[in-house]
DNA sequence: TCTGTAATTGAACGATCGCTCAACTATTGT
DNA sequence: ACAATAGTTGAGCGATCGTTCAATTACAGA
């Protein structure tokens, strides 16, 4: 062994991570990555290799967030459906506030930079398949459960749950009223009725 | 009078919006753009000011062959509510093609620069309120005709298909299988019913 | 207390960024 | 034919891009 590091990992990519939802991939350059993390280029190409490497690694920490957000959603409530309902209400009134307009980190790399880079787009397509499994997981319970109708198709819900997801999160880059992303949650979430 | 000038400002427009439409924003530098449009870096300055300015050119001309393609599938349809759907379904079937990936221009401009750009927020939400509108008003023309029931709210359903379109072009960015994206549109069509 | 090893530092690299401009060319009105 | 005017050209500007690396520093094992 020798000189351990100085940084908390979890630390940096953090800071990395909304650096990069903030300002998407492109407009973050390796400068205000070094002010954001408070790390010289050199120990960032040390620990990720290149600004895409950090990149990846920012994209998994982001995720990891995601799920365990969604996971507590679904667990917190009374019956499957009822978290998926609670979920959505609350990325309605997520998607008014201030913050909305950074949209969904993993939203934004499909549109930015998916297209032209295979790595980033598997590594997002992961993710994303993660997040729908959660839901497929909570439909197929709720359905076992008498919650939601027999004639329903989970698998095809599901993937209209993700859908929406992605358009409530365009929704909020928008500057959209209150009224209009409750609206719109209201909407979609008929669709499990 | 003097000199006039040598290209059809449309056909700029055009290679301008593949470009920007191709690869983003700023991964779209000036050096591509002299590449795609053919002309050289002191024409283009000259006639469209800088780099936003010729992307906010290149986005109204977008815009306008958006709308332009609404108001024909609307038109061209048999009743309001048949032209939504066939619209929806094109959009579905588009989503699993080849060009998916490149999402739609407007979409992708709200999430990678109209956060950090006033001037073009205010243009890409102007574009996205016109075709909302094309929208709003099948829909209470459908009311009127009886094709679409009494108790639906024509607003509450046009911002919600605004918000499918979204979700459906973030979808396109997935590489998703052809009855995925056609299982999405037909949910989010039972909306209507 | 040394020695070996790994992390840190920050100056600086070549490439590319958006953009400018003086020289040149083509077209107009007289 | 001749100014006057406007579009075209492309070399090249300063700034910033992602990245590298030799020198330095701090810690683990013997």
């Amino acid at each position: 062994m020798a000189r351990p590091a100085q940084f908390e990992r979890d630390d940096v990519l953090e800071k990395a991570m909304q650096a990069f939802w903030d300002q998407g991939y492109n407009a973050t350059s390796m400068a205000s990555l070094v002010d954001a993390t408070s790390l010289k280029p050199g120990s960032i190409y040390a620990a990720f290799g290149s600004k895409e490497g950090l990149f990846l690694a920012a994209l998994d920490h982001y995720a990891q967030q995601s799920v365990a957000r969604i996971k507590r959603a679904l667990a917190d409530a009374d019956t499957p459906l009822q978290g998926i309902r609670g979920f959505f209400l609350s990325m309605g009134r997520e998607a008014a506030g201030e913050h909305a307009g950074r949209s969904c980190l993993l939203v934004n790399t499909v549109l930015e930079i998916s297209r032209q880079n295979e790595m980033v787009q598997k590594r997002v397509n992961r993710h994303l398949a993660d997040i729908e499994a959660l839901f497929l997981h909570a439909l197929k319970t709720a359905q076992a459960n008498g919650e939601l109708l027999p004639d329903k198709d989970p698998k095809a819900l599901a993937a209209f749950l993700m859908t929406s997801i992605w358009g409530l999160r365009v929704l909020g880059g928008t500057k959209p009223a209150p009224a209009r992303t409750k609206a719109v949650a209201k909407q979609l979430l008929t669709l499990l009725d």
